[in-house]
DNA sequence: GCCGAGTACCTTGTATCACAAAGTACCTTA
DNA sequence: TAAGGTACTTTGTGATACAAGGTACTCGGC
């Protein structure tokens, strides 16, 4: 048998929150796509609507990632003025955000459809070893 | 109206295989912790199960993953010498893996609800706007 | 006019993570 | 002892969520 040695640990320790950050990695995007796809909204409509949904982002998510989805040519935005403070930037979903929507909604369907074989595989033993 | 500049854009182009990767973010350490779950894997193990349910994952990503998740306590190993190469590391879940585990089920199910809401909105208002 | 409160958008720095690619180590067979 | 296969590891890169702090516009009270 070889010998191996167990390096100390370098403690990077793990926890819930972390794990529940790690998940929503990349779904936001798809949300947020969706939302705008179906008509002008601003950032503040945006955040409403996902908070309702209970999915949490604050501003420092968004706006980057809003930034990012216009530089890539999936979003366009116009200036509109508000009658209660400063203007507010109304995205709409462009024709190639369409075409990636409908991307990542294959992406979607397909991932939670292959996260569900595995969780239901393990059920499945769970009841075989009763 | 106020003037608004736009800046020229520093190029950070968006493509659906990256959104893929994102999405899968967090997700993979679920599944993992799902099949260990079961029983006594190695690394060969869940790269076939993954691999099977249509979850692309490569050594450069298991592994660290693995070392991440025994750090943090939530699985233990044990080294199997093998009759075909090299010894096997065995990894098991602990109690406070199935605990983590726990918890991430119901980020996972909070999570694909969150995004089926999101999406069945939208799916609504285009057959209101027909 | 000016100031505070509210709204909206932006930026910087940090920690985390998937992945590619290259590397180390072990075992069997010939 | 050399070749090939198996298994685990490491390094470097790019992407991104978030916290915290900042800028800018509007309105109402004084």
């Amino acid at each position: 048998m070889t010998l191996i040695h167990h390096h100390p640990k370098p403690d990077n320790s793990m926890n819930i929150e972390n794990a529940q950050v790690q998940m929503r990695k990349g779904i936001l995007e798809f949300c947020i796509l969706h939302i705008i796809s179906r008509g002008e909204v601003y950032a503040s409509d945006m955040l409403e609507e996902l908070t309702s949904a209970k999915i949490m982002v604050v501003e420092g998510t968004l706006y980057p990632l809003l930034t990012r989805l216009k530089n890539s040519g999936l979003l366009d935005y116009k200036w509109v003025e508000s009658s209660s403070g400063p203007p507010r930037k109304y995205y709409v979903i462009t024709d190639t955000g369409k075409e990636f929507l409908d991307g990542m909604q294959i992406t979607w369907v397909e991932l939670s459809e292959s996260v569900n074989t595995i969780i239901h595989k393990s059920e499945a033993l769970k009841k075989t070893s009763l």
